[in-house]
DNA sequence: AGCACGCCGACT
DNA sequence: GTCGGCGTGCTC
């Protein structure tokens, strides 16, 4: 029996699966889909089975033996594998990315070289020392002993032997667990440490008043309130003992609570859910473009949708963007469908994905919740998958493979005949022109679920506030917004569009703006750690005292971010409590959800953050929403920058007003006539449509044409440069008349880590050939290009074209 | 990608 | 003489 792997090695020549003999004795548990260990030239690596066959075309004796299996069971279903299959070659990725991409990051391969000591009796003294009595030592622990040179030579004499170890990722989760012993003991020992170690006694005397035979340190940490000090002395004294206790994550439950009823339907969400159920009745593949406004309950139809199918024994996918995945919404799932849910969520560690993982894995849960990742949990009788929020970008994930996440979920709904619900308040033109084509089903919500009206919005034309005097960054008609609302008890939300948009050094005297060494980008500036930052590299460097270039004093931090903001608006109400969220509020983990936990008990008036703030929060007292600046996204030199403004500013004023208050929305602009933010006046999603369409027709840009960028870098911008015109050509000359080929320009980051990039912008409607052609192109550049140093990426169908 | 092999310069 | 630099080629 022959084995077919993919083996874990990221490389052109060996993105194929490799032929190995299964030993006699693991025939009978061979199959596609486990993770193997396989010799691999001079060394080991893991790897997929994704075949299996009787017979390798290959001369016998080249054929090498499989030299472990990882799994009991498959890790990847049938299912799963095609879906690898076809990932690779639509996104044109290595089948080995396509694989690992669907599985949890605690369950990659990690490699360690491990030495064996095989005749102890010839080691050197002095190397014998350093082992002890151990047997096995990695290879990483000996080179910073600076003995790798004997390990070497002892190698070759055979006295040693080096291995690599290939392990999992995964860390067991243990937890410090403290072993009492019983009373009598615990009363001797009492009487014998020193009487002036009161805390020691404390300590005693708590645990002999909480008889165990054991307990978790921690637990004993909080509750006896003694301090870790305390407790290592009796450990130290050996009055207790100490262990560490492999144990299973336990996750935080949602603090809010959804009382787990279903809601009452207007007609309009049953109309969307009945059209729903009867597809999924008649096992077809459809796919449901549920357009609602915001606060139309969209999620209510999802829950009901979802209920259907578990009814019917299937299991469902929900998608969600990692920033709405709230505990609010969270809660809601989990209130409707208690135990059945899987949450998958960026907040989680690695070793609680896999435990999710496994749970779906073994068929526990029959609903998984979670960002784009999500969309590859291992159901095997999957009844229907939903994308909130579909027009979000975050769906595409931007490294290798490049996948979009509602193709995927389509490909999936297919496999099974199933529904796939698309769902947005601003649905992404791709998808609106679908649904207006009949590829999709257009569904849609025209009203708020309970009758709430939609806030009034008010767009401020910020040139006139400035003609008037008025520098600040708040209108004249906000400021006392903001006031009214501090006074009523209300709350508000501040939004400031940063997108594309930071902070940045300044010198005043020439000009200068400070940049990163390695990227030709300006460096952000951070006050927290007083340090300018590459958002692109990581470079960081101490904020200058004068300009690099003209010795200037007259340098200084320019632009308006959060913080600024934040100052200001103390200046303008001392007295609001505001919480600010931003990345550098919410890197640490659950900052986020602990940050929207506080708000939404009122623990403050406003929120200000940027565009993370525009989604999920559903807290009935906001009854302002403001944005500082719309305008910052527009002028993006990014076919996709008005649709994104207006996405924004429409999400963005749905937050206001969502329960018996009334909302309202100011817009601050530069820029009031323009269409994007006209129409989010009235939150017209068609209309804007309808215009954005006609823009995109007479450009020739997406949904009309698809995109595709191939990128080209290289240290040397001469042959980065020359490259790309090579390789630009080669595609020009094999893809179709009708293809368009922008290119090769200059990226808009012209130099990202010290690479010159130039990229080539291929636009076509329908380009039978391009798979091919950018495969043959990609043989051409793995095997002579790239051993120049020219690196090359493809990206079809990218979110923006920078 | 990694690792071995192999062929040339500078050291104990 | 040998250690070690990185060019070249292969991996079932």
């Amino acid at each position: 029996m022959i084995a077919e792997v993919i083996v874990d090695v990221a490389a052109y020549p060996i993105d194929r699966p490799f032929d190995y003999v299964v030993p006699i004795d693991w025939e009978h548990v061979m199959e596609p889909g486990l993770r193997v260990k396989v010799p691999f030239g001079p060394r080991k690596v893991a790897g997929y089975v994704t075949g299996i066959k009787e017979e390798s075309e290959l001369d016998p004796n080249k054929i090498k033996p499989l030299a472990e299996i990882i799994d009991l069971e498959p890790v990847l279903s049938a299912e799963l594998l095609a879906l690898s299959k076809w990932l690779a070659t639509e996104t044109i990725a290595y089948e080995i990315d396509a694989l690992q991409v669907m599985l949890p990051a605690a369950m990659r391969a990690k490699y360690e070289k491990i030495m064996t000591v095989i005749k102890p009796d010839e080691l050197d003294e002095s190397f014998r020392a350093f082992l002890g009595n151990r047997k096995q030592v990695t290879l990483k622990a000996l080179q910073d002993a600076n003995l790798l040179n004997e390990v070497k030579k002892y190698n070759e004499l055979g006295i040693v032997e080096i291995d690599t170890a290939i392990k999992q990722k995964t860390k067991m989760k243990k937890v410090r667990m403290i072993h009492v012993p019983d009373a009598k003991q615990l009363e001797m020992a009492l009487e014998e440490v020193h009487p002036n170690a009161k805390k020691q006694q404390e300590l005693l005397s708590w645990l002999l008043q909480h008889p165990t035979e054991s307990i978790e340190a921690s637990k004993i940490l909080n509750e006896s309130g003694v301090t870790a000090t305390v407790l290592k002395s009796l450990v130290d004294k050996k009055i207790v003992e100490q262990s560490q206790v492999e144990v299973y994550r336990e996750l935080e439950t949602p603090k809010m609570q959804d009382s787990g009823k279903p809601e009452q339907l207007t007609d309009e969400q049953q109309v969307a859910l009945s059209a729903i159920e009867q597809s999924s009745d008649n096992n077809i593949q459809e796919t449901f473009l549920l357009h609602g406004i915001t606060g139309s309950g969209k999620t209510e139809v999802y829950l009901q949708a979802i209920d259907h199918v578990l009814k019917q024994g299937k299991e469902a996918i929900v998608l969600v963007p990692e920033i709405a995945l709230t505990p609010q919404m969270t809660a809601r799932f989990k209130g409707r469908f208690g135990e059945l849910v899987a949450v998958l969520h960026s907040g989680l560690s690695a070793g609680e994905k896999y435990d999710e993982w496994r749970r779906i894995h073994r068929g526990e849960v029959k609903v998984a919740i979670g960002a784009r990742s999500a969309v590859f949990a291992p159901f095997t009788n999957l009844g229907l998958l939903i994308l909130d929020e579909e027009h979000e970008t975050t769906y595409k994930q931007e490294e290798s493979p490049r996948y979009h996440a509602r193709d995927v979920a389509i490909w999936r709904a297919e496999y099974y005949q199933c529904p796939v619900i698309l769902g947005s308040a601003t649905p992404s033109l791709e998808s609106y022109a679908r649904a207006s084509k009949g590829v999709y089903s257009l569904l849609t919500l025209s009203k708020r679920a309970n009758n709430q009206s939609l806030p009034s919005v008010e767009v401020v034309d910020m040139r006139e506030e400035l003609k008037v005097g008025n520098r600040s960054m708040f209108s004249v008609a906000l400021a006392e917004g903001i006031r009214e609302r501090l006074a009523r008890k209300e709350q508000i939300v501040l939004l400031l569009n940063k997108r594309g948009f930071s902070s940045f050094v300044l010198c005043r005297d020439c000009g200068t703006v400070v940049e990163c060494p390695n990227c030709d980008i300006s460096l952000t500036y951070h006050r927290a750690s007083e340090s300018l930052k590459c958002h692109y590299c990581g470079h960081e460097e101490r904020v200058p005292s004068e300009c690099p270039e003209c010795t200037s004093e007259h340098i200084r931090f320019f632009g308006t971010g959060t913080q600024k903001a934040q100052e200001e608006l103390y200046k303008l109400v001392p007295e609001a409590r505001v919480i600010r969220m931003d990345i550098d509020t919410t890197n640490t983990k659950g900052a986020h959800e602990r940050l929207l936990y506080d708000f939404g008990e009122g623990k403050a008036d406003i929120l200000l953050g940027t565009q993370m703030i525009a989604k999920g929060l559903d807290f009935p007292r906001i009854t302002l929403v403001g944005v500082l600046a719309a305008d910052t996204s527009l002028h993006l030199a990014d076919f996709r920058a008005a649709e994104k403004t207006f996405q924004l500013l429409t999400q963005v004023s749905g937050r206001a007003g969502r329960d018996q208050l009334p909302g309202e929305v100011v817009i601050q602009t530069y820029d009031p006539e323009h269409y994007a933010i006209e129409l989010s006046k009235t939150q017209d999603y068609v209309p804007f449509y309808e215009m954005e369409m006609d823009r995109r027709r007479q450009l020739g840009y997406p949904p009309y044409y698809y995109v595709t960028v191939v990128q080209f870098s290289h240290e040397d911008v001469l042959k980065a440069a020359d490259y790309a015109h090579k390789g630009t050509e080669f595609m020009a000359e094999r893809l179709s008349q009708g293809t368009v080929i922008i290119g090769p320009t200059a990226a808009a980051i012209s130099r990202l880590n010290n690479r010159y990039r130039y990229q080539s912008l291929i636009k076509y409607k329908r380009e039978p050939a391009l798979i091919p052609v950018l495969q043959q192109l990609l043989k051409h550049y793995k095997t002579s290009w790239a051993k120049d140093g020219l690196a090359m990426s493809i990206n079809r169908e990218p979110t923006s074209i920078f």
